[in-house]
DNA sequence: GAGCACTGC
């Protein structure tokens, strides 16, 4: 059994009086929820004026951009700066005010005795921020460096800037941060933020972290798959590294410094990281929240989105001021709300107050994106409708009221022993620390209202917390990694292990790019696979690009492939716009060299234009300039790798698509479909029928053979990124040499 | 003819 230990800290229990608003204007319609008291949100209590100051995940701070970061890397900044005294000061007396500061030393102790130790902090314990500084002021972490793990760059770099200010030093000095394409730290870096994928790199050089004495796990709860890889290889690193001076015997292991492993999470998942870690001292320390009010429904809602708009007139016309949250699962529902919510808007007396209607989701231009961060004008009630995105990854000021619908998207892998598996992404019901997560989000300033729009039944009945991504995502890309590590996928030991399906899958895909041969070892070209920063089927793809003469054009297109945001946005009020700007990039062959044309001509703006003559002609052509620019810097780093692997990227093959469809192939053997009789395309390596997505440049088009970047299950199997490709083609891979196809 | 939560190297 886990000893379990609480810290002190500000906390009150808070019984919940408050009786529900009242339907005045919307008597006809029966109030969606019922007054529930509820207990299972660790509501506290906070002093007056201190809010949580520990992460300020606000808008974006100007981050310098990869060239400057490098700069700054080389330069670095030892040299404490002398800043104004009184803000310092203030700083100093914020850190005092935390929750965690009262059990410091009690902390301090305990990761001195134990070599994990398991931290559970609520929002705005300041755990995050000053755990690192304590252990490098105790001297626990020695000469080696302190590693704090975040699933999200933003954080990241933020945090690190933060705890640098409250060091009195500048970012990249002794507190520094290391993301992709961005970095900031320097010989005296002492305690680095870094992204959980980064660590997962910097593992394929340095198989024993040896750099780090302590390396803290924070978000741990979230359960990424990086997180997850980590955990897995922490603890055999450990093993290794702290093993009795006479066991590791002679040679560099004897020298390594032991390894601390501190483990953050924000749920009540504790146990089960105990276990994992040989029952693990876990300790836990209370957060400082306003108090939220939440409210269930007496009945179940099945049209969520009606009745997310009858609660908000209900909060609109009944409740004081206050801007509303509204979580729904996706853009289509987010749509039909601001729609239904500003026609009826239109029909309340003229002496109600405003409204003011904000969407926010990830495909939402910046610009859009930026007006949820405006405070609304006076008399105004300011309404966002927001996906998952406010949940953890952004906060947004001014939230008194949060309408939860209960449901978001998920994205979930169907793995096929072919290798030929593919996504769905489709909407359910969240989870108990979901609910909770959203319900906090109305108490970050003041005591807060949260309307749940489903029963306390349903409430009680949801999964505790989400599956990790490792049981519901494809695999192939870390099972390469793990190979370059000598890791084996089925052996290791995971906290939760990936389903057999998934794992054979991913093998599959691997052999058949050539990744691993069929003794499931890893080949010459795996190895240099896993060197590019891209998923298995890409990295296969620039390889071949080498022989093909076409490593210019493969890499621009995979870098547009593998940004994090679309390329072009398709808003429903401008659809024909869109699609008649579309056209002038559009090329025969289908959607790569789609992109292709996009990526030369906006390369021609950024030699001629600035960045802002450079936005503006991507808003004219409804273009992504956030993916345009992301590409940008993925077309870098892929180029960097390919000098460092001796493969020439300037080889060029003008505007002859043959050898870039030639390479593509390659790489999407198991993403080929041919065209049957019916009119329908099926699967040559599965045996699934595919639709070509909507947004495809060859939807409607009937050509004999595909290849395509994704399969999503949505209504229907569709394939996105399509290229229309010669039968020969498919047919000159080696694996269907044998299959008589062409 | 029909649509897309989030994140990472």
């Amino acid at each position: 059994m886990a000893k379990i230990a609480a810290l002190k800290g500000v906390s009150r229990s808070h019984k919940i009086s408050d009786s529900g608003p009242h339907s005045k204007r919307l008597k006809k319609r029966e109030r969606p929820w019922v007054d529930v008291s509820d207990d299972e949100l660790h509501v506290k209590r906070a002093k007056k004026g201190t809010g949580d100051r520990s992460k300020n995940l606000n808008g974006s701070p100007s981050k310098p951009s990869a060239l400057e970061s490098k700069k700054k890397a080389k330069i670095g900044h030892p040299s404490r700066h002398l800043a104004n005294g009184t803000k310092q000061a203030s700083i100093q007396e914020q850190r005092r005010e935390l929750p965690i500061t009262s059990g410091k030393d009690a902390l301090l102790d305990e990761i001195r005795d134990n070599d994990v130790t398991i931290l559970i902090g609520e929002t705005g314990s300041g755990k995050t921020t000053q755990v690192p500084q304590y252990i490098l002021e105790s001297g626990i972490s020695g000469k080696g460096m302190i590693a704090v793990t975040q699933p999200r760059k933003v954080a990241a770099t933020s945090l690190a800037t933060r705890v640098a200010t409250e060091q009195n030093t500048s970012v990249g000095g002794l507190v520094g941060y290391s993301v992709r394409f961005d970095e900031a730290s320097s010989e005296d870096t002492r305690i680095k933020y870094v992204t959980d994928g980064m660590l997962v790199r910097e593992l394929l050089g340095d198989t024993l972290l040896s750099r780090y004495s302590v390396v803290i796990v924070d978000e741990a709860h979230e359960r990424t798959l990086r997180t997850d890889l980590l955990l897995t290889n922490l603890k055999s690193i450990q093993k290794t590294r702290n093993a009795p001076a006479d066991a590791k015997g002679k040679g560099s292991v004897a020298k390594l410094n032991p390894l601390k492993i501190v483990i953050m999470s924000a749920t009540l998942d504790a146990e089960k990281f105990s276990k994992f870690y040989d029952n693990a001292k876990v300790i836990y320390v209370k957060g400082r929240q306003h108090p939220v009010t939440i409210y269930h429904t007496a009945i179940s809602q099945p049209d969520f989105v009606d009745a997310a708009m009858r609660t908000f007139f209900q909060i609109h016309t009944d409740q004081p001021p206050g801007d509303v949250l509204i979580f729904l699962p996706g853009q289509e529902d987010i749509e039909s709300l601001d729609k239904s919510i500003k026609l009826y808007a239109d029909r309340l007396p003229k002496d109600s107050s405003g409204i003011v209607v904000c969407p926010m989701y990830a495909a939402l231009p910046p610009g859009q994106q930026a007006k949820i961060f405006s405070p609304a004008p006076q008399n105004t009630r300011k309404c966002i409708l927001a996906t998952n995105i406010a949940e953890t990854s952004i906060t947004i000021p001014g939230i008194k009221y949060v309408i939860d619908t209960g449901k978001c998207k998920e994205k979930r892998y169907i793995a096929r022993d072919s290798g030929t598996g593919f996504d769905t992404l489709l909407t359910k019901d969240i989870t108990k620390s979901s609910a909770m997560q959203r319900a906090g989000r109305a108490g970050r300033e003041s005591i807060g209202f949260c309307f749940r729009l489903y029963t306390e039944e349903s409430f009680k009945a949801l999964p505790d917390s989400a599956e990790p991504e490792i049981r519901r995502c494809a695999l192939s890309s870390s099972l390469l990694q793990l190979k370059c590590l000598g890791q084996d996928l089925e052996q290791l030991d995971f906290m939760d292990k990936p389903d057999w399906e998934a794992i054979a899958s991913a093998l599959k895909t691997l052999y058949l790019l050539g990744a691993i041969d069929n003794q499931k070892h890893l080949t010459k070209l795996g190895r240099d696979m896993a060197v590019l920063p891209l998923e298995p089927h890409l990295a296969r793809a620039v390889v071949a690009s080498q022989e093909c003469g076409c490593t210019l054009e493969i890499i621009d297109i995979v870098s547009v492939l593998s940004a994090s945001s679309k390329l072009f946005f398709d808003s429903t009020d401008e659809r024909e716009a869109a699609a008649e700007a579309r056209r002038k990039f559009r090329h025969s062959s289908g959607d790569h060299m789609t992109i292709l044309n996009v990526v030369r001509s906006y390369q021609e703006i950024v030699a001629s234009e600035n960045k802002s003559g450079r936005k503006e002609w991507c808003k004219k052509q409804f273009l992504n300039d956030r993916c345009l620019s992301e590409a940008r810097d993925i077309r870098d780093q892929l180029r960097e790798v390919c000098v460092r692997m001796g493969v020439d990227w300037r080889s060029s093959c003008g505007d002859d698509e043959q050898p870039v469809l030639r390479s593509l192939v390659r790489g999407l053997v198991q993403q080929a479909a041919f065209l049957q009789p019916d009119g329908s395309y099926k699967q040559l390596m599965g045996p699934s029928i595919v639709k070509i997505h909507p947004s495809s440049s060859l939807c409607d088009k009937k050509v004999p053979a595909i290849i395509y970047d994704e399969l999503v299950y949505t209504s229907h199997i569709y394939a996105r990124g399509v290229s229309s490709v010669p039968r020969k083609l498919i047919a000159e891979v080696s694996v269907f040499k044998n299959k008589n196809i062409g």
